[in-house]
RNA sequence: UCGGGGAUGGUGUAAUUGGUAACACAACUGGUUCUGGUCCAGUCAUUGGGGGUUCGAGUCCUCCUCCCCGAACCA
């Protein structure tokens, strides 16, 4: 499931596709290419993971390889099984199947009978010094590190404490299994590094088996070479923990060629965040309701958002990956989500801020009711596949507040007092009047319609600059659409202050709840992204009545017209 | 302060590995159009700064500047 036939999605050529080419070339591994994504489960998977999910499946789909999804789950006081669930469900959603679905969990006794291992070699040691104590001797930059006073325990003693850690004889925090490296090492990550901590917690998938839990760079090395990993690629901030990656992979018996690490740079937006510490406080803050809040970068959010998969996938492949930091523009995401979306979505009318509009000429029956026509409208210009449908005309319609002024500012197309426009698939209408209340609020506008433009096409072939979309008010179904903005005002959240809640913007969503759908919309499938015409792409929700969310709005000359007038 | 990694237009990514800056987004001009959408045409950088090697440098050497990461029993 991936999209290799989708031709617009073009490979580009990066470092890491340039790295394992000459791998590959040179027979360095005997094996073939194979890499893991290895998220933590202790929150979902947002945009920023779907780069690396892209990366590594992409790239071992190219070079004829595998790649598992991993969860790095040493940690048990943070991490749950639904986040296990919810991890793998967006991999699926995102369009990739894991070779394996793979636990360093499953990994905890192997990993132990490595530290006796060192232990006897005389390469780890059990420092029964509290946390503070042992950064405190870290060191600092350009300052050694002080060598603890239980570093020349025997390897004996050390065994033997080992063991009964492993027992639960000693209360968490009593003592750490570190591994003796070097404490003038100039990368802090090598000044004897701690490989297990005892914490009486017990863990999502072994229980209470264990007490005592391995550190990340203790697991994650190994855990690659467990699985036959030849690359491991990890983003920019583990660039430090190379050094400790390769030490312990060269202490252990391991087959080489042993799996090497690569580093990228990570996937950062304009106006979000993307860290799972700053999306959780979102939540607890109330600010967002819940992981899929459609304002999130979440890939359930966005899902829910009606941002198509592949179009994520498209927009991963072509950023490609580099070890310059940098920050995309959310815009650029979002013209993807366009361009994939122009191409599939159906068009449908909807009015979001109703005015009403009569047509003062319109025809009644024998009975006195206006008549009713059926209008034939296109389905998808960009698709002729998609057919058209028929749409209720009559006198009395609804049309967007916008589409409407008394006193037109220059370049206004739309309708205004004596003007002349297009109905959509409709008839040209001619405003003759409008209504307004005592408080100077639009009540009506009143047109005539040309029943020899029929369909929207005049005879004597005279143009309007303008074509509005409608519905019809007896036909019209009534329903809410939520439309988001960016979370957060400024491009990069928390830059002035250092508090991202600082730059939230406080109008990142509005829900209008009297909006006039177009019949068709009643019959839309849940979670189907439709165009609503002039206006942008909207997604069906799964729960709340008749509620579409604002995917992504269309691109706007007439905003874009207005800002520079303004200017 | 020490170590590691970076720097190409408004933004991001390329450049046949030393051969004369490409693609996308954004913006702007104009054209087409029954969506101010789509589509089409066009405009918009000599590569952080200085010096050097070379017929030729974004690519090599050198000095400088700026930015990112690192002192968790997190990953």
């Amino acid at each position: 499931m991936n999209d290799k036939a989708d031709p617009d999605v073009a490979e580009r050529s990066n470092f890491l596709h340039d790295i394992i080419s000459e791998d590959i070339k040179n027979g360095r591994f005997e094996r073939s290419f194979r890499t893991r994504f290895p998220p933590e489960p202790n929150g979902y998977l947002h945009i920023g993971h779907a780069k690396a999910i892209c990366l590594d499946f992409d790239l071992a789909d190219e070079f004829a390889g595998t790649c598992n999804l991993r969860f790095d789950d040493t940690n048990p006081t943070t991490e749950d099984e639904t986040y296990v669930e919810g991890i793998i469900d967006d991999l699926k959603w995102l369009g990739y199947e894991a070779e394996n679905i793979c636990y360093t969990s499953d990994y905890f006794e192997q990993l132990y009978a490595w530290a006796e291992l060192l232990i006897i070699d005389g390469l780890a040691y059990i420092d029964d010094q509290s946390s503070v104590e042992i950064s405190e001797q870290r060191g600092g930059f350009g300052k050694p590190g002080v060598e603890s006073p239980f570093r020349s325990r025997n390897d004996d003693e050390n065994l033997d404490l080992f063991r009964q850690m492993r027992d639960g004889v000693f209360p968490e925090g009593h003592c750490v299994l570190r591994a003796r490296i070097d404490m003038q090492h100039d990368n802090m990550q090598m000044r004897d590094p701690v490989m297990y901590r005892i914490k009486h917690a017990s863990h999502y998938r072994t229980g209470d088996r264990w007490c005592i839990y391995p550190t990340y760079d203790w697991a994650h090395g190994q855990g690659d070479a467990i699985e036959g990993i030849t690359h491991s690629l990890c983003t920019l901030e583990f660039s430090n923990n190379r050094d400790l990656y390769n030490w312990f992979l060269e202490k252990l018996p391991l087959p080489n060629p042993a799996p090497y690490q690569t580093e990228f740079a990570r996937l950062e937006l304009t106006h979000t965040v993307t860290s799972k510490r700053k999306l959780r406080d979102l939540i607890d803050n109330g600010v967002v309701s819940s992981w899929d809040d459609p304002r999130l970068p979440t890939l359930r959010a966005l899902k829910k958002r009606g941002y198509p998969a592949s179009a994520i996938r498209s927009f991963c492949k072509d950023i490609g990956a580099a070890r310059t930091n940098s920050r995309h523009a959310i815009e650029l995401l979002e013209s993807y989500v366009r361009v994939n979306l122009n191409a599939v979505s159906q068009r449908r009318m909807a009015i979001l801020r109703p005015v009403k509009l009569i047509i003062t000429n319109w025809p009644n029956d024998e009975n006195g009711h206006p008549i009713v026509e059926w209008r034939e409208v296109t389905n998808n210009p960009e698709n002729e596949l998609d057919g058209v449908r028929l749409v209720p005309f009559s006198g009395t319609l609804y049309i967007e507040q916008d589409d409407f002024q008394v006193n037109p500012p220059p370049k206004f197309f739309r309708l205004t007092p004596g003007a002349e426009v297009r109905l959509r698939s409709g008839y040209f209408i001619t405003c003759n009047n409008f209504v307004e209340n005592s408080s100077g609020e639009l009540q009506e506008i009143h047109c005539t319609y040309d029943p020899a433009t029929a369909g929207g096409k005049a005879p004597d072939n005279r143009k309007v600059k303008a074509t509005l979309h409608w519905v019809s008010a007896d036909h019209a179904v009534t329903g809410s659409v939520s439309l988001y903005d960016r979370l957060f005002t400024a491009e990069l959240p928390g830059e002035t202050t250092g508090d991202v809640m600082d730059d939230l913007n406080h109008q990142s969503v509005e829900t209008l709840t009297n909006c006039k759908f177009e019949p068709a919309l009643a019959e839309t499938p849940t979670e189907v992204v439709v165009q609503f015409e002039r206006l942008g792409y909207f997604s069906r929700d799964a729960g709340t009545p008749l509620l579409f969310h604002r995917t992504v709005g269309l691109r706007d000359e007439w905003a874009n017209i207005q800002k520079r007038t303004k200017k």
